[in-house]
RNA sequence: GCGCGAUUAGCUCAGCUGGAUAGAGCGCUGCCCUCCGGAGGCAGAGGCCACAGGUUCGAAUCCUGUAUCGCGCGCCA
């Protein structure tokens, strides 16, 4: 809609140039928004102030040069300039009811489109070490990454989702040591059993199984080979446990990319080796450094330590140039706030692989607080008293859960109210939204009952639809495919969550005021029909969310 | 100390990349069921968009500075 009147505007304005009404004969890019206040029209253009100081005239008199020359067309029923020199449109009713058409046609794939066509990108989440079950924050980073990356889907782009397993760091020896020494522990081996390894009560469950399958073989082997052995275990325990997590959390994966695999393959020293090549890295204090400070990083960062260790941001390096290696234009990260500090350096890798740095976007998804009835929940990893992200899905549901980590933007703090996400009422947005889907379900099998026919995907005679809050509807239905492509170019899928609610509202409302079914058949008809399409929007944009559209509740 | 991010209604937050009279939910006040699901709706009160400058036709939005808060600053991952 909004594009065929930008074409309208832009054939205008050349006709202008060709009258000669107007000569700056630069057609400037045409910006068309819909008003917050509808007494200014369906559609408004500042097109005659920015065009002002280069036609040197003032904006009214563009205006209406503009205005006279747009060519006769039905579909605009009004055109007005107004305050300071905008241009208003209002369109006919036709041109909404046209809207319900294609919603209906398209179903499930309104809101599609092929903004991003033939662009490969990625998006990475979660990559939790796998030293511990996931917890609510991981839960955040979960839903962000995976409703991005639907966003992303929908408008059009070929994506992957991707989990990065560290699984070669230090962090595995410390999973291993942790679970020999509970392992002691269990066969009454005096041990101490140190602050930092992990203490959470899952190594001592791990630790109980490891009892169960292998006795006390582990007592007899050598330490390092034992600690190895249990990291390699426990870790590959912890990841099917991380795997079937995300599963009751409707997130699927494409792809599990191990760090140890770029180790195997000889991608590391491959990076590290490239690097090189280009001059970008030196030798200092044993140590191998990237001159990170040349792509605006604070200070360098070492590479290879100088025990000949590697560092994780040498596996970075190496997974990056891969993820570039394998065709992909732009490569998402989904981090913890908490590693923002960590952007610039690998900003730095990417210019220093030859792209350019937004090829790299990272995400960054703030700290969720659990609260219940407003009271925080202590949770402290230190400790190893988290909550997992398991307890909270299997108590609040898997569609509150992500449906609330959604509703703020990412990078700002969370609040995350338990007992709220279990209400059933106008007080939890994630019933308020799905009950309208609900409702919406309700009466058209309340009409198929009373033997009122639903029309056709264009058949149905829509000019029964007259009221305001019918046109509203429409109006705002055609706003859906604008709203995923916004969310999808700024990565921010909770714009998705606001638009629901606010169609939601309108649902809401709209039921209240008036009857769809009513003793007019055909008022009835074209009721149903605007509902269905209604039904349509709010199904697709639950699915962009991963959260389910009910038929009943 | 340096860097990053924030600051919008009593509370929690949106604000469509610079537009017209700044919005929503919760909470508060008062209403609406002879009605397709009240898991709902309507109305009201509530604002110096942290502060001070700047950019321009126009700023909550962009720039600079100040204040307050949060986070980060290892040859850890």
């Amino acid at each position: 809609m909004k594009d065929r009147l930008r074409q309208q505007i832009q054939a205008a304005l050349q006709s202008c140039f060709d009258a000669g009404t107007l000569h700056s004969g630069t057609v400037p890019e045409v910006q068309i928004e819909v008003p917050a206040n509808p007494d200014h029209g369906d559609f408004s253009t500042n097109l005659a102030m920015t065009m002002a100081r280069v036609e040197k005239k003032a904006p009214r008199q563009i205006a209406e040069a503009l205005i006279a020359a747009l060519a006769e067309s039905s579909s605009l029923e009004r055109v007005e300039i107004a305050g300071p020199g905008f241009i208003n449109f209002t369109l006919a009713a036709s041109c909404w009811y046209e809207v319900l058409d294609e919603i209906v046609l398209k179903g499930a794939d309104y809101g599609r489109s092929t903004f991003g066509q033939g662009h490969k990108v990625q998006v990475e989440f979660v990559s939790a070490n796998p030293t511990g079950p996931l917890h609510i924050g991981h839960g955040r980073g979960a839903a962000t990454g995976d409703a991005v990356a639907a966003v992303l889907a929908a408008a059009g782009y070929d994506v992957q989702r991707e989990y990065y397993i560290n699984d070669a760091g230090n962090q595995m020896r410390t999973l291993g040591l942790s679970l020999l020494l509970r392992y002691r522990q269990l066969l009454d081996v005096q041990v101490e059993f140190p602050k930092d390894c992990y203490q959470g009560e899952y190594v001592v469950e791990l630790a109980r199984e490891v009892i169960k399958a292998e006795a006390g073989r582990y007592l007899e082997i050598p330490e390092e080979e034992a600690i190895k052995a249990l990291g390699r275990y426990g870790g590959g325990c912890i990841l099917e446990g991380i795997r079937d997590d995300l599963e009751a959390f409707g997130v699927k994966l494409d792809n599990w990319f191990s760090e140890q695999g770029l180790f195997d393959r000889g991608e590391v020293d491959a990076g590290l080796r490239l690097l090189a090549e280009k001059g970008l890295t030196y030798e200092q204090d044993g140590a191998v450094w990237f001159r990170t400070t040349d792509f605006g990083d604070d200070k360098d960062r070492v590479l290879v330590r100088s025990n000949g260790e590697t560092t994780y941001f040498a596996s970075d390096v190496a997974y990056h140039l891969e993820k570039f290696g394998r065709g992909l234009e732009t490569v998402i990260d989904v981090w913890g706030a908490d590693h923002h500090g960590y952007v610039p350096r690998l900003k730095a890798v990417v210019a220093g692989l030859g792209r350019a740095p937004e090829d790299l976007q990272v995400i960054l998804v703030q700290l969720v607080s659990l609260l219940r009835e407003g009271e925080p929940v202590a949770m402290s990893t230190r400790s190893g008293e988290f909550i997992t992200l398991r307890e909270v899905i299997e108590e609040v549901g898997k569609d509150a859960c992500r449906f609330f980590f959604l509703t703020r933007r990412a990078d700002s703090q969370l609040d995350f109210d338990l007992e709220l996400a279990k209400r059933q009422s106008n007080d939890n947005p994630v019933y308020y939204v799905q009950y309208a889907h609900a409702r919406v379900c309700s009466i058209s099998r309340n009409a198929v009952e009373q033997k009122i026919a639903i029309p056709e995907q264009g058949q149905a005679d829509l000019s029964t639809l007259t009221l305001d809050e019918e046109l509203a509807l429409a109006k705002f239905l055609a706003r859906y495919p604008e709203t995923v492509l916004g969310a999808a170019r700024n990565y921010e899928p909770h714009r998705i969550v606001y638009y629901l609610q606010e169609l939601a509202a309108q649902l809401h409302s709209y039921y209240n005021r008036q009857r769809v079914l009513v003793d007019d058949l055909a008022t009835s008809q074209s009721r149903l029909y605007l509902i269905r399409s209604v039904r349509i929007v709010l199904a697709n944009a639950l699915n962009l969310l991963g959260v389910d559209a009910p038929e009943r509740m």
